[in-house]
DNA sequence: CAAAGGGTTATTCTGGTGCA
DNA sequence: TGCACCAGAATAACCCTTTG
């Protein structure tokens, strides 16, 4: 879309919170020769629009709208609306939004709002049935490995509970094993493990090689992806690392490996989360300890899985701290657990 | 209960690099 | 040698959470 405008000579801009999947657009498209300020100026923050007169763009383009921040800025405390502003700014706004992909205490991006805020700028809105994406660009197209996952979350209703899917999902209860038979798929470098946040970054500022952030049964170690670089899902040797929400949203693999933490576990007879099992770095959960907003984290916590079970097009290998669980995905799915 | 700590992000600056 | 461009460092100060 951001290609096709510019090609006919509007002034676009392509917008999305996370800074994860604009430097890896970037990166991808400096290879190809594109001079650094103009590709700078095309990939933009949510927070840049503050003070842009009204309609200066032809049509800005915001991906994960879900993510948006209420206020912008380091501290949250410029501008008023990330979204009213967004309108503002620009003749034609396209959100792209999936409230389901709510992963932080700070995302606010809703329909609703963008409605309101819409009005109050006095801009039609567009929305509905002609408007959905089909999800044949996700997880193989595979409709029913997507109601399994809504399924096992409880993220909505799903009628059917006789998954069939074209689409390679793996049970593993042994996570070195998981890795390897990753690593066997890795051949494009387009496989990756990826895990809830349940384990403190401790490499963050320890560079000792005999450090490990996540530390499993049959002795497997891992490092959370490396603080000096921003590209993690392309960078040629990050296999080895394992990348989390904030690294992997808004992108996609053909394979991935998905640990999932203590925050998600099965018991009595159900899938419920535990937000304190979240480690200490993860800021995901902000306020939630003053708001006691618990309802938000549970959803908070069901979506990061969502989105972390579904980055890889062509398969995921799924291993669980939760034995209970594990065994609960294998029932549902028919799937036998690999040891 | 008060204080310290940690995480946070768009922009500006500067020394360095590569090319004509 | 001069110019254009670039990568990385430095920077602003708020609030929730943990600690003493």
């Amino acid at each position: 879309l951001l290609s096709n405008l510019i090609n006919k000579g509007y002034s676009v801009n392509y917008i999305t919170k996370n800074a994860a999947p604009r430097e890896v657009f970037f990166k991808k498209l400096r290879k190809d020769k594109f001079r650094l300020n103009y590709i700078k100026t095309l990939f933009k923050g949510s927070g840049s629009f503050i003070n842009v007169p009204n309609n200066f763009f032809d049509c800005l383009i915001v991906d994960e709208a879900h993510r948006l921040n209420e206020r912008s800025g380091m501290f949250n405390n410029l501008g008023e609306s990330q979204i009213k502003e967004i309108i503002h700014a620009s003749k034609v706004s396209v959100f792209f939004i999936d409230e389901d992909q709510i992963v932080t205490t700070s995302d606010v991006g809703s329909v609703d709002l963008i409605k309101k805020y819409a009005k109050e700028e006095g801009s039609e809105t567009y929305h509905g049935e002609d408007y959905n994406l089909v999800s044949q660009f996700r997880c193989n197209g595979s409709d029913g490995y997507l109601a399994f996952l809504d399924n096992l979350l409880s993220i909505r209703e799903t009628a059917n509970i006789d998954f069939e899917f074209d689409y390679e999902l793996r049970l593993f209860s042994n996570p070195v094993k998981m890795r390897e038979e990753l690593r066997k798929r890795n051949d494009n470098n387009k496989a990756r493990m990826i895990a809830g946040y349940c384990y403190d970054w401790i490499t963050k500022n320890d560079y000792n090689p005999d450090v490990y952030d996540i530390v499993l049964e049959n002795d497997f170690k891992a490092k959370w992806n490396f603080n000096n670089t921003k590209t993690w899902a392309i960078d040629e040797d990050s296999f080895e690392q394992v990348g989390c929400i904030h690294t992997a949203q808004g992108l996609e693999f053909d394979y991935c490996g998905v640990i999932i933490g203590k925050d998600l576990i099965f018991k009595d007879n159900k899938v419920v989360t535990d937000y304190t099992k979240r480690a200490k770095t993860d800021k995901s959960l902000k306020g939630i300890k003053k708001t006691k907003n618990y309802a938000l984290a549970d959803r908070i916590i069901k979506n990061t899985y969502k989105t972390l079970l579904s980055r890889a097009q062509k398969g995921c290998f799924v291993y669980c701290e939760d034995k209970e669980l594990l065994k609960y995905i294998s029932k549902i799915t028919r799937t036998d657990i690999e040891c």
